[in-house]
DNA sequence: ATAATGACGTGAT
DNA sequence: AATCACGCCATTA
């Protein structure tokens, strides 16, 4: 477990991640708040790399949207099963 | 140190 | 309201 996803052992990931791990159930956030909350406001873009590139499980990166109120991409089937999974917590307007 | 990339954000058309 | 373009930030090559 060494060389398998080193991109998120960047100070700046390892914030990220902290940050959207800690995302309740059911709640979503936008990725520029949790740049802002991972102490770096307006790495919005930055946040989604990490995201990008994060195959971690332990993090709920499905509940991490656009703050234009669209989805975004997620790196296990797209912006469907993001959907779905957010549906499902409810996170959704429904 | 420079250039290129990317799960964004906002504004303008 | 929808789409296009530019800008922002951090990482990697």
């Amino acid at each position: 477990m060494k060389n398998r996803n080193n991109i998120n052992n960047s100070a700046f990931a390892r914030k990220v991640l902290a940050v959207v791990r800690g995302i309740p159930k059911g709640q979503t956030m936008t990725y520029g708040e949790v740049a802002n909350f991972a102490g770096y406001p307006g790495a919005a873009r930055a946040v989604g790399s990490v995201m990008a590139h994060n195959y971690n499980t332990q993090v709920p990166c499905h509940r991490v949207v656009l703050a234009s109120g669209k989805l975004g991409n997620y790196n296990r089937g797209g912006s469907e099963t993001k959907r779905k999974l957010l549906q499902k917590e409810g996170a959704l307007k429904n």
